[in-house]
DNA sequence: TCAGATAAAATCGCGC
DNA sequence: GCGCGATTTTATCTGA
């Protein structure tokens, strides 16, 4: 702000403000690749795909990623019952 | 409410207050049940199980269950796409 | 299981079995009461009413009555500190 | 695939393939933005700020962004309604 | 444009 | 008290 004395509001509200455009600049970013996902869509549909199938697949493969990373962490919390974590 | 001739309003208000009341009940059934859940939880810690990893098993179960409904379901799709479907 | 003589394990299965079955049909009870009231707001949209509004009333009702029990509870710390409690 | 001559299936297959890892990878992408903005909040609450407040706050500007962006559609359409769109 | 489904954000509640 | 997971509420999207 120019000032180089500032009292602990202003440097409150300086800092508070900052965090605010770092969140509202990702949240521009995030908000800018869901319509490119959503352009993709259009694409496939557009190409003939069925978009209701997709989705489908998606959904599914990220589903597995997700179930196979459980399994990691329930391996994890077995070995440390069993006092074997590394 | 004991009156015969009631205007809408009165209509619609008893209505809204029956509508409130049974989610209401049904809230407090729901509650119930979680509380129920958090017992069984509590009773298998003091049998001297690892409260963490029953609860993943539990989630890795329900992830199965979720899993192959959506397989049903992506099948499904798939025979509607090929114009099979029953 | 069919056996007189079982090892710690083994019953240690058996007990995990049954809380985890436990939880599950308690899980599945709960997700039916869900369901409950999901359909007592769809048909009280049927009727015209606006779930939405609703879901307001019945949050603020919940938040009178917690308020409510918390007045007691602190009648009751007071009435403990007197002496004086039931 | 290397296949100069490819049926139909194939080309379809290659298709769908290239089209679901475009949307994971953007939906990768999106994810870690959404983790970069938990840490932001993170980041916020470990220098003593109020989470619940940042959040409403971002909140309210979006709505305030979104009402005037709607004021000057509106305002376009009275424009173009006079004949005077740019 | 609306309902119904899907996904995201915010909130709640628990265990550590 | 804080992270983390579950739940709930809100917003978005798609197909009719």
């Amino acid at each position: 702000m120019g000032y180089v004395f500032m009292d602990s509001s202003a440097v409150n509200a300086s800092h508070l403000r900052a965090f605010i455009e770092r969140i509202e600049k990702l949240e521009e970013e995030k908000r800018a690749i869901a319509d490119d996902i959503k352009d993709v869509y259009s694409e496939a549909k557009g190409t003939g795909f069925d978009v209701k199938i997709i989705r489908k697949i998606v959904s599914l493969r990220r589903m597995d990623r997700d179930k196979r990373r459980e399994e990691e962490e329930i391996l994890d919390l077995y070995l440390s019952a069993l006092g074997m974590a590394d």
